[in-house]
DNA sequence: ATGTAC
């Protein structure tokens, strides 16, 4: 794949074949070594019918589903632009939510192998059912999935505050349940609540450096201070949705006059039944992932309560795998697109009308989670970036799960990580070793390139104190 | 990511 430098960290794929608009990959040239094999799907999305702008990818950007891992896609509803499953990923609405407790680091030590125990006894996780809690029926699942955050704190998992501080205000209006399969209720009905496994986590961390006093100080974050942060998304729910209309759209494609070089790719208009129904269903996962994260939330809030006397005030929640319709000024006019972000994070700039007022002059939260035993990072969305407002989700992958698995043993990575001041709750020593650092990019350079490109600022950076995975 | 395949 030929690539032509457009700056220190963005690079170009000119236009070739069927591809619509070119490609542009943000990274610095030692990320992109890393990237290389998945440039070709950045090319395939290039093809997708209404495409505009470019297909974009982040500094993380590894192999995925169709779409890579890392990409921004927009396409123009108006124009027959199309909405495809593959650009929002399985893990529909995966985020991370991010909680600032009233403790510093020094004031929590003596009581943090407690809050861990507690944790570890709480917090369900790993593949398969288990939740915080079990809804009542199929008619609760559906108040779940059309109100999201805003339903769990109705019904007392939460307070209103933290609304303000969840995207799209902890729900979105478009959910449509009835384009939720039997299949998918069912696997969603048991999983309420839950963490799930690979990537997903719940750590105790400390803000190790702030970068931004002004912007810190307005997200609630100072140095030293103690925070939670959480990964997870929507479970088998949101998989199953995916693989449901994933199926529905591979078939109707050819219907609509489209191909794809990649089967993965199965895409139809946004504004088409099949369009339509994938976005509702998308929207009720979306809903799912935020009451999931808001209900960890109150479980960890119960535990740092009783287990160490500190509260804990919710941050933001973002997630990095979703489809919306937004506005965005395009050749001069304002044009209604369907932004994919796949392992990408929204990062509206300051002044945007969709923030909170407490946090519009600043932007909004970026929340970036790294490995274990390495940094997290707090960013915020800056004007005149490119790719709509979006900009990186994490490390990226860059070893398989069973590479990783050969290269250490769960046992040592505990060792290693308890040694070096990290408290290690793992369900599974295997799955431990899959997610070790060394199977990541350094989440540091991803940062540093996300900056170097223009597409956010840095806040703060948090280090672990303890873990609790799948 | 995922009752790690229909």
């Amino acid at each position: 794949m030929e690539l032509v430098a457009q700056g220190p960290y963005r690079f170009g794929i000119e236009r070739h074949g069927p591809m619509r608009v070119p490609g542009v990959v943000f990274a610095s040239r030692e990320l992109l070594r890393d990237a290389r094999q998945s440039l070709e799907q950045v090319a395939n999305v290039a093809t997708l019918p209404g495409i505009v702008g470019a297909s974009y990818a982040m500094p993380d950007i590894h192999w995925g589903y169709g779409f890579p891992i890392g990409g921004v896609a927009a396409t123009d509803v108006a124009a027959g632009g199309v909405v495809s499953p593959g650009g929002v990923g399985f893990d529909i609405s995966c985020g991370v939510r991010l909680l600032a407790a009233d403790c510093d680091a020094q004031q929590l030590a003596a009581a943090l192998p407690d809050v861990m125990d507690d944790l570890d006894r709480v917090i369900p996780r790993g593949a398969g059912p288990g939740g915080v809690w079990h809804p009542r029926g199929e008619g609760e699942l559906e108040r779940i999935l059309e109100g999201g955050a805003r339903y769990a704190v109705e019904r007392g998992y939460g307070e209103e505050r933290d609304l303000t501080r969840c995207e799209d205000g902890g729900a979105v209006a478009d959910a449509d349940v009835s384009q939720v399969s039997a299949r998918a209720r069912e696997r969603g009905l048991g999983q309420v609540g839950s963490l799930g496994s690979a990537n997903h986590f719940l750590e105790v961390q400390q803000v190790a450096q702030v970068r931004d006093a002004a912007a810190a100080e307005a997200f609630g974050i100072r140095e030293g201070q103690v925070c939670v942060m959480i990964h997870c998304g929507s479970r088998g729910l949101g998989h199953q949705i995916c693989t449901d209309h994933v199926r529905a759209m591979d078939q109707a494609m050819a219907r609509y006059g489209i191909t794809v070089p990649d089967r993965q790719l199965a895409c139809t208009p946004v504004d088409s039944p099949e369009g339509r129904a994938y976005l509702g269903a998308m929207a009720a996962a979306a809903n799912y992932g935020r009451a999931n994260r808001q209900l960890l939330a109150h479980a960890a809030r119960q535990v740092f309560r009783r287990a160490a006397g500190a509260r804990l005030t919710l941050v933001y929640d973002v997630s990095h795998n979703l489809a919306k319709i937004e506005t965005h000024q395009v050749d001069g006019d304002r044009r209604r697109l369907c932004v994919h972000r796949k392992g990408a994070t929204r990062a509206f700039p300051p002044g945007h009308p969709e923030l909170p007022p407490d946090l519009r002059e600043f932007g909004q939260p970026v929340l970036i989670p790294g490995t274990m035993g390495t940094a997290s990072y707090v960013l915020v969305g800056v004007a005149g970036g490119d790719a709509f407002f979006s900009t990186c989700h994490g490390a990226g992958r860059v070893m398989s799960r069973h590479r990783a698995a050969r290269a250490v043993t769960g046992a040592e990575l505990r060792d290693r990580l308890e040694r070096a001041g990290t408290a290690v709750r793992p369900l599974s020593l295997r799955g431990l070793a899959e997610e070790a650092p060394e199977a990541y990019k350094d989440v540091d350079a991803v940062v540093a390139a996300s900056e170097g490109a223009g597409l956010c600022r840095g806040v703060a950076r948090l280090v672990p104190l303890g873990v609790v995975k799948g």
